[in-house]
RNA sequence: GGGACUAUAGCUCAGUUGGUUAGAGUACUACGUUGACAUCGUAGGGGUCACUGGUUCGAGUCCAGUUAGUCCCA
């Protein structure tokens, strides 16, 4: 850098050399150093089809801004990134290709020779989302990249199923789950979302056997599951059906013999009070069938298509299907009424497809066992969520954990490892195996994979090569912190905690911290259907990956969603413009400067930008600490634009425009120097790339800001007295600006200003009035406070200094005595307010004593105001 | 039905254990190319902190309720 500098910061050419270099230098790789406390993150894990979006920007961010800060901070830092397999998402993505190219289905490939494509499609895709997450600066240890679905995890996948398995936590049963007939597959509870929709509520009666003209009247929604009835259930204090429980309806058009059962899970409120159970397709009839014996007869197949039972609808797609046989209904005289109902629909989480419930042979997780340590662990305390308020969505969900259905009716994941003989034996091995250990026969393994989430579980130590006993493991499990969304809390975060617990014996992480959604300008989602997806790569391109970054930190508030505007990117870029502008000033102006060299002594400016700078130091360093990282973020902002370029620089220049003072010169230049680079340092973590182009070009030691210290608290560069004259400096100046503008002054032209200054005040003004000169266009002279007061002038009164601005006739009299009537109106309004405070008996005898304080010298200082402008009304009102 | 969150300037949002004359960015108005920056500078207008009560010497901040909106769970 130097004269020939463009003023345009340009990111472009400066982000992908950074990078390069970081990585070419090995700055991101954690070396296990036994001497150095750990810090550790385990990246979630990108679907390895996926694109970067606006979600995964911010939490690789928030990650990034911790990791960076910590390595800075001289922890043994591992940021351990990876990829997910995504099992249905990379199924159906693949599925969409070979349709596209080839015409085929995966039925027409065959397993083997699909798997093949999708690990095709894997080792030409799969780098993307990571070269993506370089762009935006993410300092993870690339060296460690893992996989779900590599060697080692897949063991670690293979060693906690069968372990499971024997411990009996894992069973195989026929039970009802979620099932979605697009991608042809069991769900677990979660990822089915449920969305109220507007339908119909379908009254039918059915006959009552042996007792001609007598109905029982139910009312379902899902009418074409009628053909699945077994029983049909009332409250047993439900006084209407008292009489008729234990005896039999006769379903209509089947003709199948109904017994009326008395169940406590019927609400005698909601319809007719008596509901048809269907315990093959409905989960809470499933339950009651159980309770009840009611035999479960499948009348809907995994397509969504009736069941070959189910006589002329056989075949039958399911809502055709309900048309029919409602029309049938009607006809026969059935039908009693059709209300509409608004009710909640389960849809596929990946694919929309309205769920159906279907019994079906499954494998699940026996979730009491787990979920009972996972509770503990958190309410304990050894976990903490950040925000707090997490930790009750948490506990909630974990209390009420119903089994997890694990497998899955696809091929691209982990196969699950137990093999089935002919004689009915079933073994469950951490080896492959082939032959039946009973019988010799033939084995053949379970088509089926596991749910990804079961992988994903594992991710904070399989990554660390679990389950053999590494040098990783010991050093960085557990880790640290874990930053995720509030979306994910369930499907990730929860089984974490219980699988580190089951097989770790120890929390995976101590602090949770969550965060929320970037959403559009309007606050909607951003998806792919709505396309009002951001991406972030066209962020970066047109602004550089810092913009966006600092846009997303300091758009967030821990776990709230924020809005993404184009408006808030501008901004962001025109500080990182201002940053190179300062930076650009520092440096050419940095001829002859030693750093070595002991400074001379420092003007009230120095002492002021050193103060402020320790407090900066301290604040940032604390709100990183507490997780505060947009507030953090915010205040270097602040103090970067604020207090050092709006001040600190203007009232350096003149000092390094004066080459004759080599010591005043030498100072300025030092003290620049340092504040600079220990603001980068600070800024670093948020904005890597254009703090490292900097402070390459500053004088500096080591070979990256990456690898710097991190700013040491200097509490005593904390000067208060420094504080309090350079604030009082910088009102004065202030106010004669606003004077000047008031009556619009060519800024060009100086103005004479005459200060009467209190004695207290009067060495500190002496000193600095070149200040005055330059920010202020004024010559000023100062003079002690006396009863003359200059004639023609215009008046602004502070604590201790009164100034005027003499204006030689040019005072409009009645606007100034105007003017300084609406100040009057302001101050005694104010004055009114502590006056009221301070007589109040309870204010002085409860509130602390600085509190008090502070209010008695805001009572004296506005009051002498007061008198100040009550004066000069006064006088102007004799003119 | 249970729970969580949000409500502060035209717009988007800060405001960390209750104590500043309630802030920022953006938009708006006026002036301005003084040797870092017009992606800038200086100055200015703009708010009953959703509503109603309560606790307290003191409430944007704590408590209860109301209204509106968002989300999660069942």
């Amino acid at each position: 850098m130097g004269n020939n500098i463009p003023t345009v910061y340009d990111p472009q050419a400066e982000e992908s050399k950074w990078y390069s270099f970081w990585e070419e230098q090995r700055l991101f790789h954690a070396a296990v150093d036994k001497d150095k406390t750990p810090f550790s993150i385990v990246i979630p894990p990108p679907n390895v089809t996926g694109q970067l979006h606006m979600g995964h920007a911010l939490d690789n961010t928030l990650q990034d801004i911790l990791i960076r800060t910590k390595r800075m901070q001289g922890y043994d830092t591992l940021w351990m990134p990876g990829a997910d397999h995504a099992g249905i998402a990379t199924q159906i993505k693949v599925e969409e290709v070979i349709a596209k190219e080839d015409g085929v289905s995966r039925y027409d490939l065959g397993r083997e020779k699909f798997i093949e494509k999708v690990w095709a499609w894997k080792q030409q895709y799969g780098s993307r989302i990571i070269n993506q997450l370089k762009r935006l600066g993410a300092s993870c240890d690339w060296e460690r990249e893992r996989f779900t679905m590599d060697e080692g995890c897949s063991q670690a996948v293979r060693e906690v199923f069968v372990s499971l398995y024997e411990k009996g936590l894992i069973y195989q049963g026929n039970r009802i789950t979620n099932w979605c007939t697009r991608c042809n597959t069991a769900l677990s509870d979660i990822e089915v979302e449920h969305e109220e929709k507007p339908g119909f509520l379908y009254h039918v009666r059915y006959p009552v056997e042996g007792s001609e003209g007598e109905f029982v009247t139910v009312a379902t929604t899902r009418p074409e599951t009628i053909l699945g009835d077994t029983g049909v259930a009332v409250n047993p204090d439900d006084e209407r059906y008292r009489q008729l429980v234990g005896k039999y309806l006769i379903l209509p058009l089947v003709g199948r013999r109904l017994p009326i059962v008395a169940d406590e899970y019927v609400d005698p409120s909601f319809g007719t009070g008596a509901v048809k159970v269907t315990p093959a397709h409905d989960p809470n009839d499933f339950e009651m069938g159980l309770r009840h014996q009611l035999p479960q007869i499948v009348v809907i197949n995994n397509d969504g298509t009736m069941a070959a039972n189910t006589g002329r609808y056989a075949g039958m797609e399911r809502y055709e299907c309900r048309k029919a046989l409602v029309e049938e209904l009607k006809q026969k005289g059935y039908l009693v009424k059709i209300d509409e109902h608004v009710h909640s629909v389960g849809h596929c989480q990946r694919c929309r497809t309205v769920v159906e419930p279907l019994v079906s042979k499954q494998w699940f997780v026996d979730m009491k066992p787990l979920a009972e340590p996972a509770i503990a662990a958190v309410e304990s305390g050894r976990i903490q969520f950040v925000p707090e308020r997490f930790t009750k969505i948490y506990l909630n969900w974990l209390a009420n954990i119903r089994d997890w259905c694990i497998s899955r009716q696809i091929w691209w994941g982990h196969r699950i490892p137990a093999w089935y003989c002919e004689c009915g034996e079933v073994v469950v091995s951490r080896q492959d195996v082939t032959s039946c250990p009973k019988c010799g026969g033939q084995l053949k393994q379970d088509p089926d994979v596991l749910d990804t989430w079961f992988s994903s579980a594992l991710w904070p130590f399989s990554t660390m090569g679990w389950p053999d006993e590494t040098a990783e493991l010991k050093q960085f499990y557990p880790t640290s912190v874990l930053v995720t969304g509030y979306d994910i809390i369930f499907f990730w975060v929860a089984r974490m905690i219980f699988m580190g617990l089951e097989f770790q014996k120890e929390i995976p992480f101590s602090k949770v911290f969550i965060h929320g959604l970037v959403r559009d300008a309007e606050g909607r989602k951003m998806s792919k259907s709505l396309g009002n997806g951001i991406d972030p790569l066209e962020v970066i391109e047109k602004y550089g990956a810092d913009t966006l970054r600092f846009t997303l930190v300091t758009g967030n508030t821990p776990g709230n969603d924020m809005r993404f505007y184009w408006e808030r990117v501008e901004s962001s870029r025109n500080f990182a413009n201002k940053i190179w502008n300062a930076s650009r000033f520092v440096l050419m102006n940095l001829d002859g400067f030693d750093p070595a060299a002991v400074p001379g002594e420092f003007t009230l400016a120095d002492r002021w930008i050193l103060s402020r700078y320790a407090s900066t130091v301290a604040e940032i360093t604390a709100n990183i600490e507490a997780f505060e990282l947009g507030e953090a973020a915010r205040k270097l902002y602040e103090f970067i634009w604020n207090e050092y370029c709006d001040w600190y620089i203007e009232t350096a220049k003149a000092r390094l425009y004066n080459k004759e003072d080599v010591v005043s010169r030498g100072t300025a230049q030092y003290v620049l120097w340092k504040v600079l680079k220990g603001t980068l340092e600070l800024l670093h973590p948020f904005m890597p790339f254009i703090t490292e182009t900097i402070w390459q070009h500053l004088p500096h030691l080591g070979e990256s800001i990456v690898t710097a210290a991190w700013p040491l608290e200097h509490p005593q560069l904390v000067d208060e007295t420094a504080e309090t004259e350079m604030t009082l400096l910088m009102e004065t100046i202030k106010s004669i600006r606003n004077m000047r503008a008031e009556v619009s002054v060519p800024p060009g032209r100086r103005s004479e200003v005459i200060l009467q200054v209190s004695e207290e005040w009067k060495e500190v003004f002496t000193a600095n009035i070149a200040y005055l000169k330059t920010l202020a266009a004024a010559d000023a002279v100062i003079c002690p406070m006396v009863a003359d007061k200059p004639e023609n002038a215009m008046t602004a009164v502070i604590g201790g200094v009164e100034i005027y601005l003499p204006l030689k006739g040019l005072i409009d009299v009645e606007k100034e005595k105007a003017r300084l009537k609406k100040e009057l109106l302001a101050l005694d309004k104010e004055l009114s307010r502590i006056s009221g405070k301070l007589a109040n008996a309870g204010f002085v005898a409860k509130a602390p004593v600085e509190v008090i304080e502070k209010e008695r010298a805001k009572e004296i200082e506005y009051k002498d105001k007061q008198a100040a402008i009550n004066e000069r009304i006064e006088y102007l009102a004799k003119l």
